[in-house]
DNA sequence: CTGGGGACGGGGCCC
DNA sequence: CGGGCCCCGTCCCCA
């Protein structure tokens, strides 16, 4: 952008928000500046009004009003929630700070409750989201009148686990879109509780919920992801905040000391009153892994560290020293700062790489052409333009991507729109009998790559199981919709016969957040990988299709 | 819309 | 066990 008409020139400091943040914290914690106190149960936290007028609606009105008053937003300091319980108060707080959320699966209620009542939105759609609560695709709003008690915590357990499946990369994606969680405290056209009725410790009278009504594309997860990957997109920086700060407040529920609760066991362990973040300690060996999955896909060696996981986004973290860097991507805190121009980094690799532009070092050469990179990967590229080779090809019109990312993009985009009347060619060497050469991490077969995720789309599914049906056009399989139903839950009999069975839409959520290269990578190989699933699925749409043609 | 570069987070391997 | 290094997949941005 060049520099203003009028003269004025726009200097951005990206960090200047982060740190801002950080230091209220650190305000917060040594109680300094801190001009309003409050209390639940005899324990006190000391605050700031404009933090929490900033991230409650509850306070927002508590303190406008005030000064409407004409208190000029002097009025008490002191606010006492008894209503929220201790645990809850200090993790709204600590969200309030640190845009995360760090709370016990057993919290999880009060927490809920409390974001209700201060009208924290975005925490209190995660809550629910967590619980099972929120009004799910089908417009199912039962979730935010049935009573807590009627939420068993199998429920709990199975929305959680499936949760952890949904939150996954592309949160990230979304997350940038939607902005950080502070911003995402949308306008609420309803209020919360009265500050008053607040005050003198009221109901639990939802502030106003309706997260699906007022952010109908974010999909369900839209606040959740922003607070639990608040580091991305925006890059809060949440300055000292580590980690292992946090520790203490979910000491009673320790990282799993060894063996991957992955997603692939979460669905086995459904309704086993798994716990997300406090889990069962589980057996060093990887034979309730279940079908011991790296047997059979024949991948890589099974790293011997120790897999941690996450307490705040329950992610499973493999290899030893690999959670502090992982936990940075929450508190946004980067260390690593380059000499040169002050960007920040995460990871020193990371910065490394970065001062190879301010270098001029490109280690990675071409042997064909002179073109020099900065990253191995960007070789890697480069080089199937040499070769010309464009292994990832569209299912639906056979457009050929040399990367596939770019595969992805013009799937989800919509950018094809023309519609597979027949079976591609298959590439013989690929093989495609029995998904033995489906193709591994590091070399995916385009075959593994012709089930896309839109195959059996929950969205689109949920739209025209939704009685609607006269939307418009589906991009896919026209007409067979119901038949991509239909198999999609044929198929999640086969995954999880019983446990399942009432959670369609979680699944199927879980699934399109996921992706399937992600989950056979978890799986890979096994019995239970969606790309599987979706590539026997499109194979039986296919040759449903086929009969239907020759009919 | 596509090709290409860059950023970012995770995993594997090694010390 | 922690950390460095490397590779990978994914996403975003720009031309």
């Amino acid at each position: 952008m060049s520099p203003g008409e009028d003269g004025l020139i726009g200097i951005p400091f990206p960090e200047h928000s982060n740190e801002l943040l950080s230091h209220l914290n650190d305000q917060r914690r040594t109680g300094l500046l801190c001009d309003l106190t409050l209390t639940s149960h005899g324990a006190r936290y000391p605050t700031h009004r404009s933090v929490m007028a900033a991230v409650s609606l509850y306070f927002r009105r508590l303190f406008g009003a005030e000064e409407g008053g004409g208190e000029g937003g002097g009025g008490f300091s002191v606010c006492q929630l008894d209503c929220v319980a201790p645990d809850a108060l200090d993790a709204l707080l600590e969200f309030a700070y640190t845009a995360t959320l760090t709370i016990p699966s057993s919290g999880m209620r009060d927490v809920l409750r409390g974001a209700q009542l201060l009208g924290i939105q975005c925490v209190a759609d995660a809550c629910r989201d967590i619980l099972g609560e929120t009004g799910d695709a089908e417009g199912d709003t039962a979730g935010e009148q049935r009573p807590q008690q009627m939420t068993s915590e199998r429920t709990a357990a199975t929305t959680n686990v499936v949760e952890k499946i949904s939150r996954r990369k592309t949160d990230k994606k979304k997350l940038k879109k939607v902005g950080l969680p502070h911003n995402n405290l949308s306008p609420l056209n309803r209020l919360p509780a009265s500050p008053d009725s607040v005050r003198s410790l009221p109901p639990t009278q939802p502030p106003s919920p309706e997260p699906e009504k007022m952010h109908p594309n974010l999909g369900q997860n839209g606040d959740l992801r922003a607070i639990r990957e608040p580091g991305r997109g925006a890059t809060l920086n949440g300055g000292l905040l580590h980690w292992s700060q946090e520790q203490p407040r979910i000491a009673h529920q320790p990282p799993i000391q060894s063996n991957k609760l992955s997603e692939d066991d979460d669905m086995e362990g459904l309704g086993d009153n798994i716990m997300v973040m406090g889990s069962s300690s589980l057996p060093t060996s990887t034979a309730d892994r279940g079908t011991a999955p790296s047997a059979a896909g024949g991948g890589r060696k099974r790293k011997s560290q120790m897999p941690q996981q996450c307490p705040v986004c329950q992610k499973i973290i493999h290899g030893a020293g690999k959670m502090p860097r992982h936990m940075r991507t929450h508190t946004g805190e980067k260390p690593f700062q380059c000499s040169a121009c002050g960007v920040r980094f995460t990871r020193n690799d990371k910065l490394k790489i970065h001062m190879r532009k301010h270098t001029g070092e490109r280690p990675y050469s071409c042997q064909h052409c002179p073109a020099r990179f900065l990253h191995s990967y960007d070789l890697k590229n480069h080089l199937s333009l040499h070769s010309g080779a464009r292994p990832f090809e569209c299912p639906l019109c056979h457009k050929a991507f040399a990367r596939e990312d770019h595969l992805q993009r013009h799937r989800k985009g919509h950018n094809c729109l023309e519609l597979r009347t027949r079976r591609p060619r298959r590439v013989p060497e690929l093989g495609e009998e029995g998904g033995e050469n489906e193709g591994t991490r590091d070399h995916p077969s385009p075959l593994s790559l012709q089930a896309h995720s839109s195959m059996f789309h929950p969205r689109s599914m949920l739209e025209v199981g939704g009685g609607s049906g006269g939307g418009g056009p589906s991009l896919l399989f026209p007409g067979s919709i119901d038949r991509e139903r239909s198999l999609t839950l044929q198929a999640l009999a086969q995954l999880a016969p019983q446990r399942l069975a009432s959670y369609p839409e979680l699944f199927l959520r879980g699934l399109d957040m996921r992706g399937g290269r992600e989950a056979e990578r978890e799986d890979p190989g096994g019995t239970r990988s969606p790309t599987l699933q979706r590539e026997r699925w499109a194979d039986d749409a296919e040759d449903e299709e086929a009969e239907e043609e020759g009919e």
